[in-house]
DNA sequence: ATTCCTTTCTAACATCGTTAGGTTGAGACT
DNA sequence: AGTCTCAACCTAACGATGTTAGAAAGGAAT
């Protein structure tokens, strides 16, 4: 080591939720970020290759977090109805985050990890197979996802409708999805 | 008018999709776009406010050909199917668009004439309120728009995964979410 | 011919992501 | 102490982007 290091990627990051927070993601760039770090844009770029791999990163870690609240030992719909609502939550905390989650993959790294977990529990009152299970779990990561975008648009600005509509909404079209999985699947039903 | 007008909203737009189709959505600049059209760029804004209208009016227009395609007294199952089927089609044949269409909203110009028919066709052989059935509706479209995001992320990149995958989780993902509203707004359940 | 009005142009602005190459300064080694 | 090394930052610049102001072009109307 020499120079005390100012910057590494975990802070970085952690810049990126602050402006994604406070100005939405159009006033994310490479030197609005620098400045808030007290450091020039070419600075960033020692310790993160580009752009898009930074965004990348805040793809993976709203998804980590909210794998590693899934609760083990658990049912199907625990599962599920879990997934749903931290996933929600990690958007609507970071609402900013929401229109760089949807337009991006998981990154096998952060997602395969979790599939012993996801499968056991998925199989936990449902007859299904594993590709299924993955399926279906997926599916409900873009269903909250792209809710979460249609609230969120281009923050800032506050989203059109009151929060409630958007609450009643997300109720709805999670309980859908969950009457499908049980209705298709449920071990109880055909 | 006076020096016949090489240029108009619509051949621009067509001008669009066809960068959209052949080089994606990053190779999408106002200044190839013009390149294509023989004009330079300043000129498209005559024609057109700014490049955020003009994405508007791709995202616009996908819908619109979705909801054109939609046939009056159908019952609800087939109002729903038609409108994923036809929705992952357009996208199919359009797959940079995808990611267009994801991240926005559709304008209420579009969306609102074809409120009575969808209420029309969702109320048969639903017990639902019209805002349940909208609801319903919008959660397909954005269900159906993600999972085509997933698919075609940055084209022209080919897909990770081969076509019989995605048309797997596709119909996984709609019969399951059919299966939802069967099962909670079906006038034969409860 | 001259005027008018629509459409396109040239030229420029600020900002963007990114790279090449120079500077700094703390710890390691003699 | 002096010197070397190398991680971590900097300056400066590149080309590309969206957008605007204002000039030019060229039919249509007078």
């Amino acid at each position: 080591m020499s120079p005390a290091a100012r910057l590494d990627t975990e802070s970085i990051l952690r810049a990126v939720f602050d402006l994604l927070d406070q100005e939405g993601v159009a006033a994310l760039s490479m030197r609005t970020l620098a400045t808030r770090l007290d450091v020039k844009a070419a600075s960033l770029y020692y310790h993160v290759p580009n752009k898009a791999a930074l965004l990348q990163l805040v793809s993976d870690r709203v998804a980590s977090q909210v794998l590693a609240a899934l609760t083990p030992e658990s049912g199907w719909r625990e599962l599920m109805t879990g997934m749903a609502h931290s996933l929600r939550e990690a958007l609507g905390v970071h609402p900013g985050a929401a229109a760089v989650v949807a337009v991006r993959n998981v990154s096998p790294e952060v997602f395969e990890p979790a599939v012993p977990l996801v499968l056991a529990s998925m199989h936990a009152g449902l007859r299904l197979t594993d590709e299924e299970a993955l399926f279906l779990v997926q599916s409900l990561f873009i269903l909250v996802t792209g809710h979460a975008l249609a609230e969120f648009g281009e923050v800032p600005e506050p989203p059109a409708a009151p929060r409630a509509y958007y609450d009643t909404w997300f109720d709805i079209a999670l309980s859908t999805f969950l009457a499908g999985v049980h209705a298709r699947h449920g071990a109880d039903a055909g």
